[in-house]
DNA sequence: CGACCATTTGATATGGATCAAGCGATGTGG
DNA sequence: CCACATCGCTTGATCCATATCAAATGGTCG
């Protein structure tokens, strides 16, 4: 079943709030402008379950406060993450009938739902909406690539790279506030929590960064960080 | 400028022959099958490029013969494959202006060319084609997911995976006659040559496979390859 | 037959994993 | 309000899988 066990709160009622999000970022915002239109607000504690892996992929959905994380555990118990996902942003929606990853809340978040059919079928009467559902997988594949492209790079380079990922996502230029773990930033770079911390201390060291708390990183030199990305 | 540098010959006249796909693989087969009735075909050599990385992305390909490799090359100089393509199957399809990787023939190949602006056009009209070219992203998508939760496992784990999704695409239960170079599938699974041939080896003395000849594998026991896969 | 290129095999080096403490912040019960 | 338990993070020591460097072998084509 969708959700019942792990989510605290539910508000049904859509309550429409459009055009709060930026103009920039045109892609993203197209299908999810349209989903505020249709959509039915949710409530998940940190660490709330949304959906899990092989569930009926019948819903899409939003974020409107808080993080989520996306990821599957292989046989050896270790867990990959597929991507997260910020304010503004959208996750879950598929083209076959089962999420291929399980989904989570990283904190305690506010997450809007749509039906896949009804995109679906509007889809089906509206080019423009099967564009946005085209881009919207277009775009989760340009960052899978580029992710796949980071995993064959060192362990400096990963890291420069998420933080300046974080940093352009979270639409924060100068530091970022990082909502989630060590553990999940080592499950999403394919690197163990001790490189991780080690990597930002060496870059700390390099001044690239400082790192006044563990979860507030301050980027101090991008360029530098930038050049090791490439 | 598109494939004048490197293509061999040219066969501009559409000659359908259409209805030679399976019935299996029905998504990839949708997409393609309509560019069957749309394009040109024409014909590349050996390492020829069919297009470069961040060049127009104005037409999609279908590979009628042989085999195509997409890939990128770092500034470091080393290489990262994005995918490799084989007869029936399309690739270049871009939500973009521009291709996000390069192109080449693995082999002598023939590759049928349909413009994008086409393919875009009729989806506007047509709901059903609208959702093909959304289809043939998510597949890709798919794949690219498959591949990074590849990239953080061990040697062999990666090898076995390559082996058993080359027999599925190539179609040969049994035997695989791989087109690609070992360095190919270094690119293409972030190892190098030697440990990608080191790995062969260890799997045949395991009997896992047999290497009658350096690019024809016999799988001996896809069971064992299936295990390590996971 | 000889040259060249792809592949295999061998010896050594190394980046990141693993194993193991220590430390600092946060929260809880007395 | 403080002592202590817990959890997340950092740091240290060692190990190991794969990279790197180097050479031998095999296969292909002129």
């Amino acid at each position: 079943m969708l959700m019942q066990t792990s989510m605290s709160a539910v508000a049904p009622r859509p309550a429409p709030e459009r055009s709060r999000t930026a103009p920039a970022r045109a892609g993203i915002a197209a299908l999810v402008d349209q989903m505020d239109l249709m959509g039915a607000r949710m409530s998940f504690t940190r660490n709330a379950e949304i959906y899990g892996e092989n569930e009926p992929a019948d819903y899409v959905y939003k974020v409107v406060s808080g993080a989520v994380r996306t990821y599957k555990i292989f046989d050896d118990g270790r867990r990959q993450i597929g991507g997260f996902y910020f304010p503004g942003e959208a996750f879950g929606l598929e083209l076959g009938d089962e999420h291929e990853f399980s989904a989570e809340a990283i904190d305690n978040s506010v997450i809007l739902v749509v039906k896949r059919s009804a995109l679906v079928a509007l889809a089906d009467r509206d080019p423009d909406m099967a564009r946005k559902l085209w881009s919207f997988t277009a775009r989760e594949l340009q960052r899978v690539q580029k992710r796949m492209l980071l995993l064959v790079k060192s362990a400096e380079e990963r890291v420069a790279y998420f933080l300046l990922e974080m940093a352009g996502r979270l639409q924060s230029a100068e530091a970022v506030d990082l909502p989630m773990s060590r553990q999940d930033i080592a499950d999403y770079l394919g690197l163990t929590i001790e490189t991780v911390s080690r990597t930002l201390t060496q870059l700390e060291t390099k001044a690239a960064i400082a790192l006044p708390k563990s979860r507030h990183v301050v980027l101090r030199n991008p360029k530098a960080l930038n050049k090791l990305d490439s």
